[in-house]
DNA sequence: GTGTTAGATCGATGGAGGTCGATTCATTGG
DNA sequence: CCAATGAATCGACCTCCATCGATCTAACAC
């Protein structure tokens, strides 16, 4: 379950929910001013969701544009279905 | 998204997993048992579990029984909620 | 009372990982 | 060719946390 360990870091929920929330594709370089870090530090982030499977990195000249990874849905229903179908007992 | 941290550990989401199986509760003693984890561990796992609401704890006797917390299906869904409903562009 | 057992709490330790500056690579432009 | 910019990689630092042994508390049996 590599998708919870993505996602419990905070900056990369929020990266994340940012790309997800957008229509197209998001430049990596808006993504570095959007947040007080450093460029390291998100290039950094990405790269463990991209290898979570949760984002696609599409290269076009001098930048990088990211998006939600189509298997995304698919990670984020399985870790739901971890959830029990009967409720919990007294 | 207490959730996220808390089954980003691999002990815990076994944990998880152990007690949303059974259909009832599971006694602490038993989870000791299945781990090869000193007791301390695992006791603070469990804590990690129930503070993030997953888990519901009902001492008996000497006895401590787990369940899924009834909170727990809407929190997994929650995070399924994540995934951006247009499907990534290329 | 004492002894025993289940479980929580405390303190210390070691490792994993988030962060940064510096560097490197890639691409474009002059 | 060289310079500039976007982004990845590298090394080092530092904080957080998983883990343990030791201790403590609670509940039961005697």
């Amino acid at each position: 379950m590599a998708v919870f360990k993505a996602l419990a870091e905070p900056t990369r929920l929020e990266l994340f929910r940012l790309i997800s929330a957008q229509p197209g594709a998001v430049c990596v370089c808006d993504l570095v001013d959007r947040f007080e870090l450093s460029q390291p530090t998100i290039s950094h982030h990405l790269k463990v969701l991209r290898e979570a499977g949760l984002l696609t990195m599409k290269k076009l000249g001098v930048w990088t544009f990211c998006a939600p990874d189509a298997r995304a849905e698919a990670l984020l229903a399985e870790a739901a279905s971890l959830a029990p179908r009967r409720p919990a007992r007294k």
